[in-house]
DNA sequence: GTATTTTGGTCCAATATTGGATAACATTGT
DNA sequence: ACAATGTTATCCAATATTGGACCAAAATAC
């Protein structure tokens, strides 16, 4: 075997000598490749559930040891991760273009950012926001404020408040804006300090500030909306710095 | 496996092992993959509301509880929102293109929130830029005032030495965020208008003002920087106010 | 206004499914 | 003969699914 002919299958294209497929060599290694071009090309998104190693082995029609020894190689990749009970999770995410701005922008850069657009947003959102616009933010805001003890739930909550506040400015392009604003919140480093920062001492201020922005924009009172503002973000600043001193 | 073509056809047949979709993969996970790429596809969008909980269940064929499962994982991801009695709404916005978006901004629109953005550049390019920065500012000025009859290609100038302004900031953010509020810029309504509005001599009133704030800049005087841009911007507003109404 | 219906939120216990682990054996290539 | 890999089988622990019931909030009907 092994003559370099040999391998080839073909009646027909035997011209070209086809590299062989990293997904043609059989076993372990080859069902490991076709899952991770599947995943590559999104067949499997990010925290998609892959089929159980029973039903992969099926499919594949090998026995579930290979199957295993498979998905092994793609958790050493870490591309995947695995929970007994529950199944096996692709943690490979793509990335957008905007994500290598997002990956290299720190969180101090962010609210240096937020403090250009954040006060602006409060100005316009009580010059334009209609009723409706201020019902949307009312329901932000409760909830956000349901959201005490957990960190990770506050910063989903967080940023959909912010977002209606840019809603209701009326202005297409700001709402665009902070929506990217936003992505990049979820990418920065700040992914990985938020436990750190957000106790739930400071969420409850955090979501004490966000309901006097509240009652002040609905009451379209511009100084105070302006000053909880400028303490909101500067506060958030403030614990930021703390948190990156330790 | 010793027939090498016994087993591996490997392309062109039929025994090629075809890899379940994420969305047939069974269970509540399989379930959060189809609700997901509906909202993503537009089935679902903003703020509709998803079916009910029971009758989502009766649909996908499975119990209530792994519909609350796959919703439950919906919610985390952030693309949903559940309220109790009322029922379970996307909140996930689709990005617009961005030419879609800086086709339907008003030149009105991109004021507003300039006027958020710049003053913060302003700020933070006082505190920030380095000689080189300052030098390469410098430049842009002087390319700015040379173009003193030419609408078109003082508006290109004029976006350029905004754009060395975000650079002195020394905030990949905030320059990425103003790349594409200049994108914004030349796709937006703004283009139809320039030829009325920019005279020789609104030119020579907004680069008088581009130097006065490069000197305010350059020398980090932040008070007049700060004032000198706000006019600056007040002055566009109101030119362009001026054009809209003829 | 009140009453009814609909909706999501929660808990329970029985059962099914999933990944983790091990052992005995078969196949292949060296 | 040897080592590596794949196959088959079995059991375990963790989780998911199911079907049911009841609750609380919101919407709807009256």
């Amino acid at each position: 075997m092994t003559s370099p002919t040999a391998t080839q299958p073909s009646h027909s294209a035997q011209t070209v000598s086809r590299i062989p497929d990293a997904a043609d060599v059989g076993g372990s290694a080859g069902i490991a490749a076709q899952l991770r071009r599947s995943i590559f090309e999104g067949v499997y998104g990010f925290s998609d559930r892959l089929p159980a190693e029973r039903h992969l082995a099926e499919t594949f029609n090998v026995s579930r040891g290979t199957i295993r020894e498979a998905l092994r190689r793609l958790e050493e990749l870490g591309m995947v991760t695995r929970e007994i009970g529950s199944g096996t999770f692709v943690t490979y995410r793509e990335f957008a273009e905007q994500a290598a701005i997002a990956d290299v922008t720190s969180p101090l850069e962010l609210i240096d950012v937020r403090f250009g657009i954040e006060p602006q947003m409060v100005r316009l959102a009580i010059a334009n926001a209609t009723a409706i616009d201020i019902e949307r933010l009312h329901k932000a805001l409760a909830r956000v404020e349901s959201t005490q003890n957990d960190p990770e739930s506050f910063t989903l909550a967080d940023s959909e408040f912010h977002l209606s506040l840019a809603e209701c400015t009326r202005n297409r392009l700001m709402v665009w804006l902070y929506q990217l604003i936003n992505e990049t919140r979820t990418h920065s480093q700040w992914d990985s300090m938020k436990d750190t920062i957000l106790t739930s001492e400071r969420i409850a201020k955090y979501n004490a500030q966000h309901r006097q922005l509240y009652n002040a924009i609905a009451s379209r009172n511009i100084d105070t909306a302006m000053a909880t503002m400028h303490e909101h973000l500067e506060r958030a600043r403030t614990d930021l710095i703390g948190a990156s001193r330790k």
